[in-house]
DNA sequence: GTTGACAATCTATCGCTGATAGATGACTCT
DNA sequence: AGAGTCATCTATCAGCGATAGATTGTCAAC
């Protein structure tokens, strides 16, 4: 065994129970192994989570870095939906992501950061727009699963037309992307 | 005793220990009171932090509504700060806030939206812009209290420059309006 | 071959948590 | 006086994260 097994086993888990259910105990049951034995690999599950939210996040780390040819535009709006994707891959995926604390990949921060300013957007504003609709995807997807998730809606009245979670999505980032082009000098 | 009384209680606990530490033995404490009296008011301990949720939104729930002279995009500002301020008010406000079902006041939301529409902002426009609005602060003053949290970050180089939450809200804020701008007929 | 070190797992237990069952006191209405 | 209800109590449960310390398996050095 190791902390590669343990946080495959672990995601699965999670997909099965949902985050809240995600012990311990349950995980331990599942590696055939006593709950004691996790802590060898993890000092504390807080850190066990933070593996697990890292290890969620593969999919979107390792998606191909932008190219000088890509149009900006086009690739902003990919970017922020395979970071949502991901998100929305794992059951409390979004909660997950908030709830550890990021160990962001820098350098791949940068390599980012460089193809916009090289494609014209000035610093600031291109941080900024990472930034908000990075911020704005975590707030999107933990509504959407906080909505799907446990059926005892309150009281509501019935009429409310459920949101479509995917072309509010699609609608406030396109608002992003529009601010943030005004931003770019022709 | 009352649920209100808990309530407040509940919040005097929770800016003092944060969201984790609060328990109802805790809480029972406080109130000098043997934990499970608390479940004569509560059924659930899920119940007393939707009202509690609730309770911390009374600022932003409250404010005045617009008015048909104000100018639109000076509200729309002024609103989503309104509720980035409520969030920061109380500690962990903004994951209390994600973590339970939004009773929201449907008829305040109503009203905001017809403000928005009177003023000649598209209806789809002006709803898409709200939850955009909305998402994007959730998801920022997440990330601003996670930050301000727990002083264990892990190993990050020391030069990296801590972020502005601040002026990062109002950067978003603004590339959101700009965007909406656009799609409002002159 | 025996010895020793280290990795990996076990047993046993701690203090804490949310929650339930059922008894008890207190106050009110008839 | 008795009934009913509100509000609280005592006692207890199963589950949780975490720690201490014993025990095994494996492989290297002597």
């Amino acid at each position: 065994m190791n902390r590669e097994i343990v946080v495959t086993e672990a995601l699965n888990l999670l997909d099965e129970v949902g985050l809240d259910a995600v012990s311990t105990r349950q995980l331990a049951k599942r590696l055939r192994v006593e709950q004691p034995s996790l802590y060898w690999y993890f000092r504390t599950k807080k850190d066990l989570l933070a593996a697990m939210a890292q290890a969620a996040m593969a999919p979107h780390a390792n998606a191909p870095l932008p190219t000088p040819e890509d149009d900006w535009r086009a690739w902003f709006l990919e970017n922020t939906r395979s970071f949502r994707r991901t998100l929305l891959m794992r059951r409390d995926g979004a909660r997950l992501h908030a709830g550890s604390t990021p160990t962001a990949d820098l350098d791949r921060i940068r390599r980012k950061m460089s193809f916009l300013i090289d494609s014209g957007v000035p610093e600031r504003d291109a941080q900024m727009a990472m930034l908000t609709a990075s911020r704005f995807t975590v707030g999107s997807v933990l509504e959407e699963q906080a909505d799907a998730g446990p059926g005892d809606s309150p009281d509501l009245p019935p009429d409310t037309p459920r949101i479509d979670h995917e072309s509010a999505f699609a609608a406030g980032l396109s608002l992003i992307v529009a601010g943030l082009t005004q931003r770019v000098p022709t």
